[in-house]
DNA sequence: CAAATTTGACCTAG
DNA sequence: CTAGGTCAAATTTG
C-alpha cells in the first residue's frame, strides 16, 4: 500500500519497466473484462431492442465501444512488447517458413497437398505451423460463441493442468475467403465449483481470438442492417453479423468446450463479476417499458431471434427435460 | 448426401 | 521429450 497505490505513473517513464508491464496488463485484464461485458451486454440488449429502432443505435454503439477496447488493447499489447524485447512472436520463423514453401509450394492452396504427397512415398508431409500471431486476443465469457462469426471446429485437445479441454476454431470461410480468423474455447475451471448447481452453472469460458476476420460473410443478409461497422478489423469482433446466422458456431461450441451453454446465457448473470453487471441491466431494462415481458422472459428465446438461432432453444429443452 | 464434428496421428517449439 | 496446434479420415448430424 505504501508502495506507490495512488501515485500510479500514468505513462511511466523508463525506469520502471517492470511496473509499466504491471500496469499494462492490469489495463489489459480490465479492457478484456469490458469486452466480455459489453459482449454479454449485446447479447441481451440487442434481441430485445431488435424491433425498436434504436436497435440500431445501440448496435453501433456497442460495436463501437468493442472497437475502442479492442485498439486501447493493442495498443497496450505493443507498448507491452517494446518492453519485453525477447518476446519475438511477431512473425513465423523463418525456418519454419521455408519448410512450409520447401514441403508444397503454396501455403493455403487447398489442393497443394497432392502435389507435396508424390515427395515422399508415405506421407505428404503436413504443414503444421504453429500460431504465432502477435494479435491476440482473449476474453472470459459465458457465451463463447457469441461473437458473430461463424466458426468451424477443426481441432480439441486436452490441456495439461486444466481438466477441460481446449476447442479449436477456424473461420468457417477460411477456404472460400482466406479468412485467417482462428479461435480456440476453453472451460474455465476456477470458479468456485461448489456450489455449482444452483440450477444452472456457472460456466465461464476463456476464448483466444487469433488473427482478423478478412472475410465479410456475414452481413449477407444484411446489406441495410443494423450493425455495420466502420473501422473493421475486429478480434474480440462481431462485425459481419447477420441474423440467424451463427448457428454452426453454436452448435461447435456447445460440443465444443463442454454441455450446452444455453443455461449459461441466461444465467450468465449468476456468475463472478458478470453477474452485478448483468444483474442492473435486468433492472434497467424493463425500465424502458417498451421492453416488456419479452426482456423478463428473455431467458432463452430472446436471443434466438438476433444471432442465436433456434439451437439454443434444442439445448435449452434439453436442459430442461 | 453434404457439411460439420470427432479423434488420433502428426508436427513443431521449447 | 513434452505440450500444444493442426491435419484429415472416420463418424455424426441435418
Amino acid at each position: 500500500m505504501k508502495n506507490s497505490s495512488n501515485k500510479r505513473p500514468l505513462v511511466a517513464d523508463q525506469w520502471h519497466p517492470s511496473s509499466v508491464c504491471c500496469d499494462h496488463r492490469a489495463a489489459l485484464r480490465e479492457i478484456a473484462r469490458g469486452q466480455s461485458l459489453v459482449t454479454q451486454l449485446r447479447a441481451i440488449v440487442l434481441p430485445a431492442l431488435h424491433s425498436d429502432e434504436r436497435g440500431d443505435l445501440a448496435a453501433q454503439m456497442l460495436e463501437g465501444i468493442l472497437d475502442c477496447s479492442r485498439k486501447a488493447i493493442s495498443e497496450l499489447q505493443l507498448q507491452l512488447s517494446s518492453d519485453s524485447p525477447h518476446d519475438d512472436d511477431g512473425h513465423l520463423d523463418d525456418k519454419r517458413r521455408v519448410r512450409k514453401i520447401v514441403s508444397s509450394s503454396s501455403d493455403d492452396d487447398d489442393h497443394s497437398s497432392s502435389k507435396a504427397a508424390e515427395d515422399h512415398n508415405a506421407k505428404p508431409l503436413r504443414q503444421h505451423k504453429r500460431r504465432r500471431f502477435g494479435d491476440s486476443v482473449s476474453l472470459e465469457t459465458p457465451v463463447p460463441h457469441y461473437d458473430g462469426h461463424q466458426w468451424r471446429k477443426y481441432g480439441q485437445k486436452h490441456i495439461n493442468n486444466s481438466k477441460h479441454p481446449r476447442s479449436y476454431y477456424r473461420c468457417t470461410y477460411r477456404q472460400e475467403e482466406k479468412c485467417k480468423a482462428t479461435k480456440t474455447v476453453q472451460q474455465r475451471e476456477d470458479l468456485h465449483h461448489a456450489n455449482s448447481y444452483n440450477g444452472d452453472h456457472p460456466v465461464m469460458y476463456t476464448v483466444v481470438y487469433y488473427g482478423q476476420h478478412t472475410c465479410c460473410k456475414g452481413p449477407a443478409a444484411s446489406a441495410d442492417d443494423h450493425v455495420v461497422v466502420e473501422a473493421s478489423q475486429i478480434s474480440t469482433d462481431s462485425h459481419c453479423q447477420s441474423p440467424g446466422s451463427s448457428s454452426s458456431e453454436l452448435q461447435a461450441a456447445a460440443h465444443a468446450g463442454d454441455s450446452s451453454q444455453c443455461s449459461n446465457i441466461s444465467v450468465t448473470c449468476s456468475s463472478s463479476v458478470v453477474v452485478e453487471d448483468c444483474n442492473k441491466l435486468l433492472d434497467m431494462l424493463p425500465a424502458a417499458d417498451e421492453l416488456t415481458t419479452d426482456v423478463l422472459l428473455f431467458d432463452m428465446t430472446a436471443y434466438a431471434p438476433l444471432d442465436l438461432d433456434i439451437n439454443w432453444e434444442m439445448d435449452t429443452n434439453a436442459l430442461w427435460a
